[in-house]
DNA sequence: ATAAACCCTGCACCCTACTCCAGAGTCAAT
DNA sequence: ATTGACTCTGGAGTAGGGTGCAGGGTTTAT
């Protein structure tokens, strides 16, 4: 390795590392990588992977998003709101405003979602017979949807 | 046939019925029985699947619980929460307690999520390049996850 | 009584999102 | 200079969640 050679540049990576400070597998970083999900990241002049640290971040999004009933594919136009010299703010601004719609609706149902369960836990100690489904029940009579 | 001679029993429905009033394939909907997640209706002399409406409610909440990141797993378990003489109270309460914090902890994450791009869009003239639109930063600087 | 529209089972197939090799090269420490 | 941990590519395999027939009965309208 001839660079390198003078300043040490710590702010690079192996993919082993961003794999361990992320919780996401290597080979799940190189698939991401392979479906655009994160750049491709330079390399070293052997072909490893030189990550800067921010990366980690991304990969973060990537997995609550997901953990959100986001798919890969709706996540990657979130990340791409911002790396698109091409697009025109506008653009950008009416597909995020639909993702602020898509969100509160999620929002809104988990909220219905989390008061039956509250009901149900706060009625527990009479432990009769309730209802069949009282998160169903919950759920019906507010019209979800 | 033979049955349904006097009374018209007319609150069952076909599988068909179903799935045009819930949004739900056929296929889909027999694959959901197959994996437990709704119960097996009675069938007719020629075994045909006779449905109760209340199935279709069922149904909704099923996708709508998916489109927000929960398992089939974890839906048979909300579905399942219930008071029933077999399992006893405490049961029921600490695996209702537990769904609970998974919400809030999803509502959250939504609500930074909803956040980051209400500041893109409000910081977002309208017009021109989007070199440097706000919502990585903004996801990213949060901390997300 | 015949066609159109349904429904049945069983099984193969598909998509998404990974996950796991094999075979080979690289790097750090001893 | 060798060992062991790490990385590379390419490709096959897996789990979850459906989807699509084929082959064959059933219902309903005409």
């Amino acid at each position: 390795m001839i660079s390198n050679s003078g300043v040490k540049a710590m702010n690079i990576m192996t993919i082993g590392q961003i794999a361990r400070n992320s919780g996401t597998s290597i080979e799940t970083i190189r698939f991401y990588e392979r479906e655009g999900l994160i750049e491709k990241p330079p390399r070293t002049e052997s072909g490893y992977r030189n990550y800067r640290p921010d990366v980690i971040s991304r990969l973060s999004f990537i997995r609550e998003a997901k953990s959100l009933g986001f798919s890969l594919m709706e996540i990657k136009e979130l990340l791409s709101l911002k790396f698109s010299p091409e697009t025109n703010c506008g653009d950008v601004r009416s597909q995020a405003e639909k993702k602020i719609l898509d969100i509160e609706h999620k929002i809104d149902s988990l909220q219905r979602m989390k008061q039956a369960l509250v009901k149900l836990v706060t009625a527990c100690p009479g432990s009769g017979p309730t209802s069949e489904c009282p998160i169903l029940e919950a759920m019906e009579t507010k019209k979800l949807g």
